[in-house]
DNA sequence: TGTACATCAGTGAACGCGCGTTCACTGATGTAC
DNA sequence: TGTACATCAGTGAACGCGCGTTCACTGATGTAC
């Protein structure tokens, strides 16, 4: 009995906090793709196979619901594990490039994160450290001031890179973005690492 | 009589041409500082000393403000003249990215510009294209191939570094993002050009 | 040069629309005994 | 276990608001003679 209850308890507990985790989801993917204005409360509830009016019961504004995706997606975000070259080839890429609302949560949102609230630019902050810290450990073992140098010279380039390749419609342009950035960070990479 | 009414006619289209000019100059800057989306005709005819219903005699829409906005405010862009290093020195600067309305229309405008119409992409691309080419012409003497490279490269790492400094609120963080990537593109300036 | 008329850049009220947000309501979930 | 009640996540109509855009109008600019 008592398990029953919590059983059935915990389900519709567990279906508020997967509703909040799916609204969450397809607001980071509406974010990446189109940017925060141009997403509205009405087309997240919808892509998360809700109605608007209960967006307010999950979060307290859309200021709010913004904020909490930046530091959802950036939070969740594994990315530049191990090996920098691969990572490189995978961000540098036109499939990258073509499909922001999967892509680097960095590339689609860190230009609209300068209008949003404290919270958001805060959250901005927290996955740009950690960001920064994980190009660091890919990098070749020279001392850490150059490497943290590099990190975020590196990091720079590839968020530049892509936002770029994004920006213009001449596709072989846009992929010479990409491939002359990926050939230039990797060669700055390949004298010092002496793999 | 010819000369007088010649002068008369030309004040009276001078003045059109001009406030028009002063349209596109403040919504460049009213761009570069909050976004398209944000920016409306009524706040840029506003800033233009003019009212809102005016607008449509110098523009077919908010879309196509926003194209010739781009066109306007790339190809007056004089950026990257011969010194590299005073030009990185300007850049990778916490008063260029402080000051968003005045600075550089790639680093304020170009992920906005993913969402826009294809006029707008094109002039972004024409405006890309030049620009490498100014870079290109400030790196040192090495063979074309590399130095394109290191055009691309070295653009990309700017523009990244000054939005991601732009969407943190720790000036520290902010700062050391400018500064290391400053000195990072400068590094790799130096050995090659042998000065 | 002066006068009567035409043009048209700019004005500001008005429009339809979609936005973020509110709220009375519903019905499945969860509780008490 | 079954039944009667309470809770509350989600619904959908409604709100005020500012947006992009339209349009009848104005009055200075420009034209004709």
């Amino acid at each position: 009995m008592g398990l029953v209850e919590k059983f059935e308890m915990k389900v519709s507990r567990e279906q508020m906090v997967e509703n909040r985790r799916r609204i969450l989801d397809v607001a980071s993917r509406l974010f990446r793709d189109k940017g925060f204005d141009a997403v509205s409360v009405s087309e997240v509830m919808k892509a998360a196979g809700l109605t608007h009016g209960g967006f307010y019961g999950h979060f307290s504004s859309k200021d709010d619901l913004v904020a909490e995706t930046i530091a959802y997606v950036l939070s969740n975000d594994e990315k530049g594990g191990g090996d920098l070259r691969a990572y490189l080839d995978d961000y540098l890429a036109p499939r990258h490039r073509d499909n922001a609302a999967a892509g680097c949560p960095t590339a689609g949102l860190a230009a609209d994160i300068r209008h949003q609230t404290p919270a958001a630019r805060a959250a901005m902050t927290a996955g740009l450290r950690s960001q920064i810290e994980r190009v660091m450990k890919a990098l070749p073992d020279i001392d850490a001031a150059e490497r943290r140098r590099a990190a975020i010279g590196t990091w720079a380039a590839m968020v530049g890179a892509v936002i770029l390749s994004r920006a213009i419609d001449d596709t072989t342009l846009s992929d010479e973005v990409l491939e002359q950035t990926r050939a230039w960070l990797e060669a700055a990479l390949g004298p010092a690492s002496a793999r």
